[in-house]
DNA sequence: GGAAACGTTCAGCCATGGCTGAGCTACGTT
DNA sequence: AACGTAGCTCAGCCATGGCTGAACGTTTCC
């Protein structure tokens, strides 16, 4: 499915070349399994998958990741025993959360103040963007910014928020998101198939059409004025370049 | 908290902070100490948990906290006991107590003894000022802003007020709580589940509309004026942002 | 014991955002 | 230069999210 799109090969948004950390990613879909495996994997993280929480709590104490992406339902137990467990054998094991977009879901509550939780269907930058601040947060490498910057725009994660030239903008989620992934890889080209499985949720159906769209309003608030960061590579994709270095 | 300032955006207070101090939680519901431990160490707080009054006795001894998180109702002793043995150890040691809120007079007489206490359900903020205050109070960490300003908002912890623009504005508890916390996140997006998790009792079984009519009564009564100081981001959530840099 | 304040829910309205399809423009290939 | 294709933009529809006022129950304080 959606995997298959996105068999490009410099896809590695990572700040290092090197591994980033450990992770181990724990879902009893293999779809799942392997979407978030493999584009964690682009993204230069060592990964390890485990299917049920058993295997889980087995692997974890084998490797000793850095931090689990586990899924809440699993079918032979609950992820937050296996959380617990995980928590016994090392007092501080990260954990981000997956669950389905339920609402109803008492159990949910419990979650939000869990290290993090992302809900499905998600977006694969919307699991980067809570591995990596979990991570931040946990090793307490607070240096690494949360601001990004490109020639005169500037985003900042924590806020929500973007400027040009200084001036807020407003963005839609959407056209946040698209934003977000552009500066992570400013200066490597997306192909809009990568682009719709990074940033649009992967159940998404339609076509590489709102991509063009998006960019299309993405330029209207954020880069009308010269020198232009987003350019088109007509047959290719599309990149965020810094100025200058053209 | 001066290193915090070259990440550019943390208004300082807040989640990221390095180690504020040494925690021991003590709570024999996992649920509880779990809640508990992941909240306060979001909120930079190094923290050990201990189940019962033996466990608690024997890792205050051995870490030294600097003070002590401690439900009233324990499955070997009783919290006071618990209270008298670290109290016998390091004369000082700060403790604030969780209880049951069902008012029997005795026990209140115990917990006057207390630097503080805290009545079960409770919201995190709850826990989270009782501890910050008694701190302020046994180290005399009187740098700790008592009074938050956000553009021509002040809020006084201490003496439960808040102005708009030098005029007194009468708050309702949740009001106030639901604008400290905002406050203490100056800049910061936060969702309406996380909104819910900390403003409102662990217990509370509701969704998020409850936060849309508190965001909404409070507005009404402290954000009428421009500039507007929150932020409504439709599908993400709310901001306080200081003025200027809209 | 009564009144006021507070907390919670709900429903209706409005605004925003997401997506699509169609027409148009620009490119670049021959 | 001309054709075909890729990309751009816009308008419009639909779904969702958010805001508010009203109603109801509960607590608190005289």
């Amino acid at each position: 499915m959606a995997e298959l799109r996105s068999s490009g090969v410099s896809e590695s948004q990572g700040v290092l070349d090197r591994v980033e950390a450990r992770l181990l990613v724990v879902d009893d879909e293999p779809n799942i399994r392997e979407l978030l495996s493999a584009s964690l994997r682009m993204s230069g993280f060592e990964v390890v998958t485990a299917a049920d929480g058993r295997e889980a709590v087995h692997f974890a104490e084998r490797i000793r990741p850095d931090l689990v992406v586990l899924d809440v339902m699993l079918p032979d137990m609950d992820g937050f025993a296996v959380a617990g467990r995980l928590r016994e054998m090392s007092e501080q094991m990260p954990v981000v959360f997956l669950t389905a977009r339920d609402g109803t879901d008492d159990k949910v509550a419990g979650l939000r103040l869990a290290d993090d939780y992302v809900t499905k269907p998600f977006s694969l930058e919307e699991v980067l963007a809570r591995i990596r601040a979990v991570l931040r947060r946990t090793r307490g490498d607070l240096d690494l910014p949360t601001r990004l910057q490109v020639g005169d725009l500037e985003l900042d994660e924590e806020a929500h928020q973007v400027w040009r030239s200084g001036v807020a903008v407003r963005l839609s989620p959407t056209e946040f998101k698209l934003l977000h992934y552009f500066m992570v890889n400013t200066g490597r080209v997306l192909s809009k198939a990568q682009i719709l499985d990074h940033v649009w949720n992967y159940d998404f159906g339609g076509d590489a059409g709102v991509v063009e769209s998006y960019v299309s309003y993405l330029r209207r608030k954020v880069d009308t004025a010269e020198p232009r960061l987003i350019h088109t590579l007509r047959g290719v994709g599309y990149v965020l370049r810094q100025p200058h270095s053209d």
